[in-house]
DNA sequence: CTCCTCTACTCATCTATAGGAGTTGCGTAT
DNA sequence: ATACGCAACTCCTATAGATGAGTAGAGGAG
């Protein structure tokens, strides 16, 4: 028997129902962590197939309301905290405290951080990294693919490129390169940094990137494409991020001339 | 017969058969605009269940890799142009030359611009906009609520809140504010421009937000809220943005210090 | 020539059913 | 008390069909 449905009306039933169960999240009558009642309830409550029940499900897990696990039920989406990046990041100043940026950060928010380090060494500049880095394509760079995890949590994916000749027989070849991170090393090398240049935007993840951030599915992800100049405005790294969308909100400050 | 899918694999028969139908778009066998075999073609090709084919459809179509039409059939995404946000858009320079930020954009990019005014008028403020203008929650501000298109197609959404007793008695509370737009009128009325502040993020649309910028499904929208400042840094207004994501790229600059 | 209808195609929705796989908790055997 | 096994629950995948609604093209009526 259909309750609050409408078979008959324009609206296709299963965002009838999607509608009706939404409302419940957002009156809070099923609370954030709270289950959803199970397939076979809502079949019999709304008197529909399972399918039908299943599209409409499936259309507030691709709103991100709503995180299925299999064998325990639909629980309502658990907003993560934000964490806030501050457009002066990259200050100076942080980094002659001896801190890399996302350290920083996450002292500042009291979390315990971790860097998986996937991958350090050369490798060869694409198109995109080498018209970035104002080299030739097919030059060598050293690249530095790692992730970032805060309370064992992935938050996101990060990948260096510096030109091969400012890096060599630096710490940037290491694993860990030290006390302020890069960063400090490329001043180390004499190229005190002028400004940093960002583009962001947004997408839905590979399913690579979905796994490695361990993202609900029907979640987007920022991404980020740093490029930091020195003094000279010569580029001399780019940073490739990708982020969780729903963990992030990224901070800028433009004056006014 | 299963082509390609082997039914006792881990990995479900939906999934592979995407895998297959996305190597074909990545490769280019399938080229942007075309069309992909119909479901039912797809049915006899793969051996599976009209359902079957639908999911692996679905997916691909979360993934924004392709767009159904109701009739016609599926066709592979074109990519649509990407509106590169400058971080110098507010500038003054842009402001005395008599264009909004957004006409000025648009002229670089030789598109026809539009701007569909929704509302505009007197509303109280809730307890974002309150905090963020630094005025009591409850009061009176201006809301300039529209859309802007581009050669036809919806771009963005924005809401501007901008405090009372700032606005009332000026063109700001008219349809149209004149040139140089709204931030045009503020230093008209005294208040110099000193900063802006932004907030960049992403989540999945509202089905309100994905009618009104015909976001196709499982696509993303960033969302930007700008608070600008007077030169004695109190908040003159705020505006909160909606863009389709993959219509954009932000860009911005960061000092070294 | 234009307009209309009809048909054959497309995707969208929905029903009904079946078995799989992961999780939880209870009860029994040790 | 602990460990094991099992039943009952969860969501996941897949099948097989029916009906609806939008589109395009062929062909006939005017």
């Amino acid at each position: 028997m259909a309750r609050g449905v409408d078979p008959v009306s324009d609206r296709p039933v299963y965002k009838q129902i999607a509608d009706e169960l939404r409302r419940r999240i957002e009156t809070g009558r099923i609370a954030p962590g709270e289950r959803l009642p199970s397939e076979s309830a809502l079949v019999a409550e709304f008197g529909v197939a399972h399918g039908t029940i299943r599209q409409a499900i499936q259309l507030l897990r691709s709103e991100g309301l709503a995180v299925a696990e299999h064998g325990r039920g639909v629980f309502v989406r658990n907003r993560p905290p934000i964490r806030r990046l501050a457009h002066d990041r990259f200050s100076r100043k942080h980094r002659e405290a001896g801190k890399a940026a996302y350290l920083a950060e996450a002292e500042r928010e009291n979390a315990q951080p971790r860097v998986d380090v996937y991958f350090v060494g050369p490798e060869t500049a694409d198109t995109d990294v080498a018209q970035r880095l104002k080299i030739r394509k097919g030059s060598k760079v050293l690249a530095r693919r790692r992730r970032y995890l805060s309370d064992g949590e992935p938050t996101e994916l990060a990948t260096s490129f510096i030109p091969w000749d400012l890096a060599k027989g630096t710490p940037m070849t290491e694993i860990n390169p030290g006390p302020g991170g890069v960063y400090a090393r490329i001043e180390d090398a004499g190229r005190r940094l002028g400004r940093f240049t960002e583009e962001v935007s947004a997408r839905m993840p590979t399913p690579d990137e979905a796994r490695a951030l361990r993202l609900a599915a029907g979640t987007p992800v920022l991404t980020l494409v740093r490029v930091a100049y020195d003094v000279e405005d010569q580029p001399v790294e780019m940073c490739d991020t990708v982020m969780s969308a729903e963990h992030f909100v990224l901070n800028y400050e433009l004056p006014a001339d």
